[in-house]
DNA sequence: TTGAAAGCGTTACCAG
DNA sequence: CTGGTAACGCTTTCAA
């Protein structure tokens, strides 16, 4: 039996006052209730099953409440452990996130945003994005994460230091030929971070293989890279040192005896592997909280915010 | 500066035509309009930047077009790849979906539950939820992924089945003490299909260690069943099979060779373990598909579709 | 302390 | 084919 939802009259006249009074109630404000009359709309409200409409809310309220955050693929565990930081961070704050996927398409992306937009949500976070939405006359708050935006408020973890650091472990490991997985093109910041170490320490560049963010690609990449015979690899993310890994152990090469590993991210996944990962772990729930924080107190400013990151030693780097 | 949003009436003053008209034109119904009137709105909402406010117009119809999703952990991969996938097949049919997290927390998991519920969305989509939802009065479609409830439509993997498939599988490798790592109390089903395929070989029990749903869970669990040296392991979750694996290694056991493992749900991380596990890959597409398509339709049986599973040979089993 | 009523942006009915 | 308009459920000002 469908019976139709009860509304803010129903409670009103079940309890003997005017909508107005059930909205005090509700509200806790903006006027004083008598005590009395308080408790006689709570109890019809509870009679009743009464559940405020936030649609009719938001529409009266003009706000939402609601995040709209973007990732670009749902299935990488990073994006997965940020979405999760910051639905919590959300939640805390009295906020709801509508999350969805871009799939690594810009044109998605885009359709994403729009439809989010449509939906009156009260602010956008945009993991990784692909393009800069203000092109498009966005009217609310939008916070970029993981990618720096020359038009929107960013935050982003420490990338070419958290790189540098890295690596300059291996390097204190006594390794002299570091490998680097790397994402395609647009992402500079961990691959100056691999340079500058290299250069502090006074070595000749290792081979360099782009591959895709992902446990295939960091696999292929791998295999290329063996060629040149490095005795550590430096992977930019998790994903793609799952892969490094599984290729390293079906070539038979000993890991870390023959070849060091370490990877940027640091998802709880890398302290699993086999043998444990060295990661440089991205500092997720600072970015969660202060991506949210950001979007709720409106701040203005454009310059990108940069949270340092964490070397957690494990085992394949040979400690 | 924060200019007001374009609304409807901004259109139609603009175009000359009443709102109705631009209602005609935007949802291409239910009236036709003459074809230079259309030309002239659709200008005007360009040259506006019109965009619909679906907050009115969910208040107006009475439905969101968006679904609730709560996932008991968002960071345990097999429930992220599921809320991609449910996310997919909603956004094909125009919906969008409110993923949340219980964090394990049944009072999480209603609270929840209850503010989906106030932002009006159109249905809930709860994975292996810990209680029963209809006991509160939810007057939207409700259906339970991956846990049979009793008054609740749901869809699940042929749990049982597919564990007896993946045990079946070891005693085909010649195992004849294989343990099993299974959550706690609420999940028996794979341990029956585990005892199934015991019996029918009329091999006698293994060990049995319960854990929780993790990777930590399944380490542990895996030091306690290595006392009583099995040949092979079953575990239910590939989070769990991941822990074991790792257990193994520190170990010093070689697998397969000393200890066979399969694992429960197939996530594409398994793929890249080492060795990559054998799985029994649970129907993830399906069962968001089969899970979207009911919420839409409405299909009101409470009878519990269970979707097969498939066995994926890798190497951790022998294979 | 409480009630009446306007209005948020939309849809769709009823007239024209 | 198009315009005017009531109604969706809520918040809040103004008046009592």
């Amino acid at each position: 039996m469908p019976k139709d939802p009860v509304t803010r009259n129903d409670v009103a006249e079940y309890a003997g006052v005017s909508t107005a009074v059930v909205s005090y109630v509700v509200n806790e404000g903006p006027r004083k209730v008598a005590p009395e009359t308080r408790a006689r709309v709570l109890d019809a409200i509870r009679a009743l099953g009464y559940r405020p409409n936030a649609t009719a809310r938001a529409l009266r309220m003009g706000t939402t409440r609601t995040f709209g955050l973007i990732t670009p693929d749902g299935g990488n565990p990073l994006f997965a452990e940020l979405a999760k930081a910051i639905d919590r961070e959300a939640a805390a704050r009295g906020y709801v996130v509508l999350q969805t996927s871009a799939d690594g398409d810009p044109l998605t992306e885009r359709a994403k945003i729009a439809e989010l937009l449509t939906r009156q949500v009260s602010g956008l976070l945009l993991v990784a994005p692909t393009a800069d939405p203000s092109l498009d006359d966005v009217e609310v708050p939008v916070i970029a994460i993981n990618r720096v935006l020359p038009t929107v408020s960013s935050v982003r973890p420490a990338y070419r230091e958290g790189a540098r650091l890295g690596v300059e472990h291996l390097i204190s490991h006594g390794h002299r030929r570091i490998g680097l997985v790397i994402g395609g093109a647009g992402h500079p910041e961990r691959e100056l971070g691999w340079r500058d170490a290299l250069e502090a320490a006074g070595l000749a560049e290792g081979p360099v293989a782009r591959a895709t963010f992902s446990r295939e690609g960091g696999y292929r990449a791998a295999q290329t890279l063996l060629e040149s015979q490095p005795t550590a690899i430096f992977a930019s993310s998790d994903l793609q040192a799952i892969g490094v890994l599984r290729a390293l152990h079906e070539a038979g090469v000993d890991v870390p005896g023959d070849v060091a590993v370490a990877a940027f991210d640091g998802t709880p996944e890398t302290e699993y592997t086999w043998p444990p990962l060295t990661v440089v772990r991205q500092p997720v729930e600072q970015l969660a909280r202060e991506a949210v924080r950001r979007l709720i107190e409106g701040e203005e400013s454009t310059e990108a915010l940069t949270v340092p990151t964490e070397l957690i030693l494990r085992r394949s780097c040979g400690c």
